[in-house]
DNA sequence: TCTTTGACGACTG
DNA sequence: CCAGTCGCCAAAG
């Protein structure tokens, strides 16, 4: 399959991965390129949330930032990426309306307890259902 | 067309 | 604990 191809493959792997993350948990970037079976590729989860149309230009689209639980995702050290003051404190706001705690680091970041919200599960819950057949090969 | 820059993260010194 | 390196690769400059 083509670059473009598997490029957007992927986007709608992070999309339907993120999706999965229970209301009110969060995960990382780099736990979802694991459950994708691409462990080195954390950057590219963030490649494709980027990406995720906004729910105000589109609100019909398959994937928008409304139908795609964006903000149950931060990174591994239980931060709120920084990228620009405003989409941190934009996303900070949408995670704690999930009743998520966040907290403020020394230097203003926003953090989140892995302890008490984190989501880190082996598999994806959707690929479970596919394991009950016999024999299958894994990705 | 080539170079830089990131919503990352494991590893090294 | 902090800083630098590397893998990855789509966008932006």
């Amino acid at each position: 399959m083509a670059r473009s191809e598997e490029a957007a493959a992927w986007t709608y792997a992070v999309y339907n991965a993120v999706r999965e993350v229970p209301y009110g948990k969060v995960t990382s970037y780099g736990h979802i390129a694991r459950l994708l079976g691409k462990p080195e590729c954390p950057r590219q989860v963030g490649v494709s949330l980027k990406a995720l149309i906004s729910a105000t230009a589109q609100p019909d689209a398959h994937y928008n930032s409304s139908n795609v639980p964006w903000q149950r995702v931060i990174n591994s050290k239980g931060a709120i990426s920084p990228r620009g003051v405003n989409g941190a404190r934009q996303q900070a706001a949408a995670i704690e309306a999930e009743g998520v705690q966040v907290t403020r680091g020394s230097l203003g970041e926003y953090l989140i307890d892995f302890t008490s919200y984190g989501w880190f599960p082996d598999r994806l819950p959707s690929d479970l259902s596919e394991d009950d057949e016999d024999d299958n090969d894994e990705e």
